[in-house]
DNA sequence: TTTAATTTGATCAAAATTAATCAAAAACGA
DNA sequence: TCGTTTTTGATTAATTTTGATCAAATTAAA
C-alpha cells in the first residue's frame, strides 16, 4: 500500500468519522506508527486535514460568512475537490496572489495553517483569512459591491507594486485559445495578477472548460496550469500545449 | 480524548446550555479538573468563552466581532455625540477621508444613507459602509490584525494618489502643540490623510484632549476642526490657535 | 470584618506523543 | 546488473500533555 493510497483510505474515514488515531491507523492500514504520522503530517501540510496529538481531524467545515457564500456554495463539492488539490501547492513561505472568484474564495478554508502572505482583491477572502497564520495584504482602490472586490486603475497599479511566486485565479472560461471574462474589470485585474506572478495556477470547474465568452484577455501560454474536474475529452483541446493539468475527482 | 475534541465538545455545550462547570466538565469529558481549567483557560485566551470561578460562560455574540468592536463600544456615548456632530459637516458629493479608530468608526451609522465617497484603511468601516449609498475606495497594503486596518509604505502611496475635500481622523493625543499618536504606523498614516485634504476634524473624547503621548506627528495648524466632548477649561489651551472647536455636550 | 470553603496558579513528575537520526528495504533508472 | 533515490521502520531524545500537590487568591458565609 502507497502513500497516495493510504491518503485516499485516511481522508475517506476522516470524512466518514470526522477524526482518526494514529495507532488505530497504523493497525488497520498495516504500517508503523511513524508511518502514519508521516502521512498526517504531509496531509495537514497540504491543509486536507486538522493535526492533533496522537491524530487528526477533519478540517474546519464552517463556510458560513456572507450571501457571497451562497454562490460560494454553489457546486461546493466540486470547487472544494479543486481547491484541495491547490492547497497541496501551497507552502510555508509562499507569497500568493487571490483573485475575487467564487472558487477562489473556498482556497481559503485549505490555507489557513500555513504561514503564507496572500494578496488579493477580495473582501470575503480578507475576511476569512483574519485571525490565522496568514498575512495578508490588501489591494487597494475603488471597491465593487457586487463583486466585493476593488478594481480598476489604482488596484491595477497596486498590483504592479508587488511580485508573488504563485497566483490562484478563477476565470469564466478557458480555451486553447485562452482565458476569457465576463467583465473588463475583472479581466484587468486577473491579467495583472498572472503578469506579476512566477506561476499561475487557473482554477475553474468543467462547466469553464472550453468555454470562450465575452472577452478574451490572455493567451493560453500565459499560464502555468489548470486545476479542474473536466474529464480528458474537454481537456483535450489543451494537448499541444505546454500547459500543467492538474485533474481532480 | 484530545484537546480539540475536549474544545468541540465544551463549545457546543456552551453553545446549548450558556454555561459550563469546571467539576462536570471534568466529569463529563472523564479529565481531571486541572485539565479542564487549563482547557477554559486556552479557549478563553482566544476569546471563545469568558471564564467565571468555577467554569465559563458562553461570550457575547455581540463582542465575537472581535476586540475592535469592544474598543468601539467603550464610551459609546460620548463618541456617538461626537460622531452625530460630524456627520452634519457631511454633505451629499463629499470626498471624504477616514481612519481606523474607534472614534472615527461609530461615524459610520451617520453617513449610511449619504450619497458621499469614503476614502478609508479600516477594515469594520468597509463591513459597515457595505450596501448602502456610500461609495468605498479602500487603501491597499499590509494589513495589520491588531488595528483591522492597512498600513505601511504602499498604504502611505495609496493615499498620496487621493485627494478628499475633508478628513475625519481619531488621534491618541491632541494639545496646542500638536497631534500624537501611540505607533508610528499610525502616525504616518494620520500625516498622510491630513496632508491630502483640504479640510481636517479631530475626533476626540475629553480624555484625548490635552494628553501628549510617545509620538508626535503633527502640528496643530495643520488641522482645522476638532470635535470633542472637553469642557471649556481643557480647551483653553487652544484658544490662541486658529482651530475650530466644535463642542458636543 | 473575620473565617471557612472553594477555586486557582505554580511547580513538579509521569505518561504519551513527537521529531530526529540512522539503517534497512523497496523502487527506479541506466 | 549496479548504483541511486525514495520510502519505511527502529531507536533514542525531546516535546507535549496530563495529573497531583500545595500555597495563594477568591468567594461565600458568619
Amino acid at each position: 500500500m502507497n502513500f497516495q493510497k493510504r491518503k485516499q483510505k485516511i481522508l475517506e474515514q476522516l470524512d466518514r468519522t470526522g477524526e482518526v488515531d494514529i495507532k488505530k491507523l497504523a493497525a488497520e492500514l498495516d504500517i508503523s506508527e511513524i508511518t502514519a504520522r508521516r502521512d498526517l503530517n504531509q496531509l495537514a501540510n497540504d491543509g486536507l486535514l486538522y493535526r492533533t496529538h496522537g491524530g487528526a481531524m477533519k478540517v474546519d467545515p464552517l463556510a458560513k460568512p456572507k450571501d457571497f457564500a451562497n454562490k460560494a456554495a454553489q457546486n461546493a463539492d466540486v470547487k472544494d475537490h479543486i481547491c484541495r488539490k491547490a492547497a497541496e501547492h501551497i507552502n510555508d513561505g509562499d507569497i500568493i496572489f487571490m483573485d475575487c472568484g467564487s472558487t477562489v474564495f473556498r482556497l481559503c478554508q485549505f490555507i489557513k495553517n500555513k504561514k503564507i502572505k496572500v494578496i488579493t482583491n477580495s473582501l470575503p477572502v480578507i475576511y476569512e483569512l483574519q485571525n490565522c497564520s496568514v498575512s495578508i495584504n490588501i489591494i487597494g482602490g475603488e471597491f465593487n459591491n457586487e463583486r466585493q472586490a476593488t478594481h480598476g486603475k489604482i488596484a491595477n497599479e497596486h498590483i504592479a507594486r508587488y511580485h508573488a511566486g504563485k497566483a490562484f485565479l478563477g476565470v469564466d472560461g478557458v480555451s486553447a485559445r485562452g482565458l476569457f471574462a465576463n467583465s473588463e474589470l475583472e479581466a484587468e485585474i486577473t491579467s495583472m495578477y498572472i503578469n506579476q506572478s512566477a506561476y499561475t495556477y487557473v482554477l475553474c470547474d468543467d462547466s469553464k472548460v472550453g468555454k470562450e465568452t465575452y472577452l478574451k484577455f490572455a493567451y493560453i501560454d500565459q499560464i502555468e496550469a489548470i486545476i479542474t474536474n473536466a474529464d480528458d475529452q474537454k481537456l483535450a483541446c489543451f494537448k499541444d500545449t505546454a500547459l500543467t493539468i492538474l485533474q481532480v475527482g
